[in-house]
Parts: structure tokens; sequence; C-alpha cells
DNA sequence: TGCTAAGTTCGACTCAACTCGTACAAGCCT
DNA sequence: AGGCTTGTACGAGTTGAGTCGAACTTAGCA
């Protein structure tokens, strides 16, 4: 995975909200986030590479499910990005067609402090 | 759960090894414990609950499974010890008759720094 | 010797999750 | 309007995980 190099003190910093976004998707508020659904969500590979992608790749406040390069069928795309809003781990917002997503950084540092930085710092296996 | 309130710098430091012990139960070394299949370990609760009560309320260096007085078939316990132990979240000895557990805090803590440290402090939600 | 206790192994059942094709909806553009 | 793009909804097939009962193994002990 390609890798910005950001520092991680940045990385577990969420981007301030740009104004005039649309309204988020439907997603569980703060408090609501369970340990065990975030670990669920974050134990498939795919899903993890989505949100070390998000996290390290980031451009912009938002992104799209076209800009992860992932060569699945949509409809399975779908399932795994709603399977980790479901969870509480990102936050998607719809812009015309698109549904851009980001990670919910300052969410997920309040419930369970210290996860974001760990998956950020953590190096996949090449095998 | 009850909780003995140690702090948590003293939780994310492994007790030493008494002397004498059996050989470990074929695991994974800590080198090839994989964040994937530690997320998947913990995704369920009653493995969150065995995890967090090995380090909460740590009375020894290890631990039998009737000392979680988990009312389960023993065939079930097996089951989620052994997914806790092939994903080198514990380690288990055989003494005797008992099969003891314990966290392996300190390569976890080497491969993903904060992760032992962030499930000590979360407290789960009652409901 | 034989009983008891701790835990395994095996097989069966259930259920949730992953995978994907197909059909559909909703914007954007010419 | 018509076509293109982004993504959803639904359904089916498959796989894997959790659950448990029943039979077995092993160690300790009376």
């Amino acid at each position: 995975m390609p890798v910005t190099g950001r520092p991680v003190s940045e990385i577990v910093r969420e981007l301030p909200e740009p104004p005039g976004l649309p309204d988020p998707l439907p997603e569980p508020a703060a408090e609501d986030i369970r340990l065990e659904r975030v670990m669920a969500a974050l134990s498939d590979p795919l899903r993890l590479f989505i949100v070390r992608k998000l996290l390290l790749d980031r451009e912009e406040f938002d992104h799209p499910c076209g800009w992860f390069g992932l060569d699945r069928p949509k409809s399975s795309l779908t399932h795994h990005f709603r399977a980790l809003r479901d969870a509480g781990v990102i936050r998607q917002r719809q812009y015309g067609l698109e549904r851009r997503s980001h990670v919910r950084v300052n969410d997920l540092d309040a419930r369970f402090p210290g996860l974001v930085e760990m998956i950020a710092a953590w190096s996949p296996r090449e095998d």
C-alpha cells in the first residue's frame, strides 16, 4: 500500500469539516459504538485496507469508493462500506452521485483511545 | 465485571514467568500474529470478557477455565480458548488436568502498541 | 483399582457473513 | 430526452463460526 508518510500525530487528528457538507448517512452515535462491532468490522482484510488507506493516503476530507482502486463488484463494496458505517468506523455522505467516506477518528479516539493510532502505525505482512 | 482497580501501567506489563512452567501449547510466534485474526478473536463478547478478566482480575500468572465462572458447556469453552490461542492473544499451558491461560501482553504490545491498554481501559456497556 | 474432575474431539445443527449477478434508482452531461 | 456513471436493493449460493451433546483422554486421589 502506498503511504504518504504523514506523522501519526496528524493521522489521529481528524481533518476539520469543510462547510456546506451534505448530511451524514444514518450511523450510530459516538456513545453507541461497540468495541465488539468495531473489532468485527476490522477483522476483514478488505475493510482493514479501506480504513488504512483512508488514514494514510488521505487526499481530501471525503473519498468516493472509486478512489480506493478496489477490484471487486460494486455490490460487494456496498456491503463492506456499509459494514464499516454500521459499526461506526466511517462516516458517509452523499455528494450527487458519489458516496464519500472518512474515518470517524475523533469518535473512535474518544471511545477507544489508541485504536486508530495503532491501526495507522501497523504494517500488514506481505505473505 | 469485578475490577481490582490495578493501574493500567501495571496491566500492560506482563507478570514475570515463574520458574518450572510446563511448555506452552502450540501458538503462533509473536511475529506471525495477524491483526485481522486478533480483531476477529476479540469480536466475540465472550472472548472479550475472557481477555478483560485476565487483564483486570488477574490473581495468578495463569488461570484455568473454571476460574472465569463461565456458564457454558465445556466444549464451547474449548472452542473459544482455542480461538484466542490460535490468534495469539493468550498463551496456554497444561498443569496436570488443568489448562491455564494468560494474555500475551508483551507480544501484543510489541506488535500492536496500545491495543492491550485500550482493551483494559474500555468499559463494556450494560444494555 | 476404580472414581472423579478438567478438558478434548467429533459430529451435527443453526445462523450470520461474504460474494456476486441482476435489476433498479438517481444525478450529471450533451 | 437519452446515455453514462455511481451506487443501492434483492436474492441465491457458499463458507465459516458459534453452540452443544456425547464419547473419550488424562491426571490425581481415595
